[in-house]
DNA sequence: CCAAAACTGCCCAGTAGTGGGCAATTGGAG
DNA sequence: CTCCAATTGCCCACTACTGGGCAGTTTTGG
């Protein structure tokens, strides 16, 4: 879907080593081996769980028995904050895709922390602001740019250094929820361009710094108040 | 557009009567008259404004010069949070639409609170949690609600007891970011279905029931983690 | 009380994207 | 190499919505 956390937000790296260190003795090591459940929706357990290294899938199926990835996480990014924060139940899978260590934090610990130091309350409100951010911006963009710019950013997104994105047009369209034709329509014209390459399988981006351009032009701005 | 914070995400309703009055102490009071200005895009007051008693509008210009209205808040309901947490300047105008209290706290008395005050502290957790929450929700019925549901969504948010609505459809159509032609036709349907009636400047919700039913069974979800 | 302003309802043409379908191309497995 | 499944490109009709415009109604302010 729509959503992807900004690169930015990684929560592990950008603590401060001391503060790091804290968290780590605080919190459970767990190791869970490749292709592993780590847990299932509708797990009640209240807890934060940061990948310290490794790559987790989040996915839920919806009514109609489809499964829909919601985000791939690695190093640094963390989930389960707002099961946390608010309560909620979990509603989504979570799977590692690699052997992945977790750092498991529960509440009271979390809560511990966030009494004692004033500078994770800090980086925890800054995150959570960040995500807010990431969340408006999404939603603004959602409904002012046409399926062409959309498109250019999930291709942003999704490129390895050479420009390479090795997913198909269908999971294209299903990651921005758009139909493949939509989305065949406004990768077409991004070819015509001369920015990317379609091939089978998967997209190149021929112009990024152009790619770029065309998107920050289009500028749409966060609606944070 | 779009995004709606709950009403039960109130920041001063829902805070604990001794908070309350500390926060009521601790903040300066703003009388702003009907349609007089609060504060224009670009401000870099770091400040939190919480409505007292009133009504505010937080709007926009983007790009090509179109007005667009981001929220209407009333009692309760605050703005200004993400300028003091994250640091940005305020990129929205804000002005009062009748006779408007503020109470505004600035950061050094809302950071003293946070450090001292636990339970203001969590409360603000909780805030931003649910407006994470909201956000989400308003990101994924974007894609996949039509008009008049999205419609319905934002006539039950802003509906008093009475299901009396005082927004004119143009004011209705910039909070959804649709035009009032479909704004209009959304309401039409929903008028022909018996769920609304339409006046000059307000719309009545008459079964407000049947219009919540309407809108769980497109049933969304939220897509948090 | 009257004129101006604000607001609604509706018409129109135009457009971006949907959903289905189908032929052509590609890659992989035997 | 050959067949099959996956994937792409493109066609179509259709829908939801946009944006402009305008007549008719309601409200407001002198």
């Amino acid at each position: 879907m729509i959503f992807h956390s900004s690169r930015e937000s990684d929560f592990l790296t950008d603590l401060d080593a001391p503060l790091r260190q804290m968290l780590f003795d605080a919190a459970i090591r767990r190791q869970v081996a490749a292709k592993q459940a780590i847990q299932r929706e509708g797990d009640t357990a209240r807890t934060l769980m940061i990948i310290q290294s490794g790559r987790v899938r989040l996915s839920r199926t919806n009514a109609e028995g489809k499964r829909m990835a919601l985000a791939h996480l690695g190093d640094g990014d963390l989930f389960g904050l707002f099961a946390l924060i608010i309560g909620r139940p979990k509603n989504y899978d979570a799977d590692a895709e690699i052997d992945t260590t977790l750092l498991v934090v529960d509440r009271p610990t979390f809560n511990g922390l966030l009494d004692r130091e004033a500078a994770f309350r800090n980086h925890v409100f800054t995150f959570l602001g960040r995500r807010l951010e990431s969340a408006f911006q999404a939603l603004s963009d959602e409904r002012s740019l046409p399926l062409t710019l959309k498109t250019a950013r999930v291709l942003l997104y999704y490129a390895d250094e050479e420009g390479r994105v090795e997913l198909t047009q269908q999971a294209l369209a299903e990651q921005l929820g758009a139909s493949r034709n939509g989305l065949g329509l406004a990768l077409k014209s991004l070819a015509e361009e001369g920015l990317i390459e379609r091939h089978y399988g998967s997209i190149r981006i021929t112009d990024r710094d152009r790619l770029d351009r065309k998107l920050s032009e289009a500028g749409s701005q966060s609606l944070l108040f």
